[in-house]
DNA sequence: ACGAGAACCTGTTTGC
DNA sequence: TGCAAACAGGTTCTCG
């Protein structure tokens, strides 16, 4: 489901719900996502205060007054959900994790695949988190510009498209957006990440940022299952260039090609092969 | 080192 | 209509 954009927006809708509120209760309904829970996971939350909501690439991190983070990866199905204790027939199927919060709030954790998961950390250790240690920089912070491109794309052989979607290059891209920023910045998904650095890194830097800030700015894509945690959905899909275009035209003014879809690493990749070289 | 492919899961859509 | 295959916003592993 979910690329920074969206991750974004849950955040955004996790915060005012939840920061400055006691944690009451905590109900795992089943003992593992991805991986197992860590031991003592309902413990340290239970009665804990929530000091700040944030993200990092596509985490979402609920610190707790007492000096740990809660780290929570929605992987393609997450979603989070927000409403008063004792409303309408919940829990649902798949929600694995439910908190009560003081102030008679449910925040329910739903998960149908179960690729998401959840973790702790000390909250003055988080860099040094295997999740977090070998990320690139966020591509909306100071850290990300086309000579970083240039210099973390030097030399690669893989396709850029590969490159872009890994999070040691740069954290939060996923499908969608990496189909969009390459397709603004006119340039092919096959073509070697080694090609990149130089004028094509100066269109693709500013693209990536450009479209993961209207995409936030739309409350992120709504394909088929996400929704805001207040179950409004995101509207950035009607933005989309060439993903899930397969056949259509192409938009860019006198081109009229159809959009193509190929696979790339087992993904779908939508581009126009005129239009991008 | 690098890329392809599979694996982890369930649900929905597509095609015969 | 029914059933099977293909596909889905992510990450991580193995294999060649």
């Amino acid at each position: 489901m979910p690329e920074l954009p969206e991750v974004e927006t849950v955040c955004r809708g996790l915060a005012p719900a939840m920061v400055g509120k006691r944690i009451t209760k905590v109900d795992l309904r089943r003992k593992d996502l991805r991986f197992p829970f860590p031991k003592g996971l309902r413990a340290t939350l239970t009665g804990a205060t929530v000091s700040n909501i944030r993200r990092r690439a596509k985490y979402i991190l609920a610190d707790l007054e007492h000096g740990d983070t809660l780290i929570v990866h929605l992987g393609m199905t997450g979603c989070f959900t927000v409403d008063p204790i004792g409303s309408a027939q919940n829990p649902m199927k798949h929600d694995h994790v439910v908190f009560d919060l003081d102030d008679g709030t449910r925040i329910r954790f739903n998960d149908p695949r179960r690729f998401g998961l959840m973790d702790l950390s000390r909250t003055d250790n988080l860099a040094q988190h295997a999740f977090f240690e070998h990320l690139g920089p966020e591509p909306l912070g100071n850290g990300f510009s086309s000579a970083y491109l240039d210099e973390a794309l030097a030399g690669r052989r893989t396709p850029i498209k590969s490159a872009l979607l890994d999070q040691t290059t740069v954290a939060g891209l996923g499908n969608i957006y990496v189909c969009e920023a390459l397709y603004r910045a006119r340039i092919s998904p096959r073509r070697s990440a080694a090609t990149i650095p130089g004028q094509r890194s100066k269109r693709l830097a500013p693209v990536i940022r450009d479209v993961l800030t209207e995409a936030i700015e739309a409350g992120g894509s709504t394909l088929r299952d996400y929704a805001h945690t207040d179950g409004e959905l995101g509207y950035f899909q009607h933005a989309f260039s060439v993903y899930d275009r397969e056949g259509d035209r192409c938009l860019t003014p006198l081109c009229n090609a159809q959009i193509k879809r190929i696979v790339q690493s087992g993904r779908s990749t939508f581009f126009c092969s005129n239009c991008q070289r």
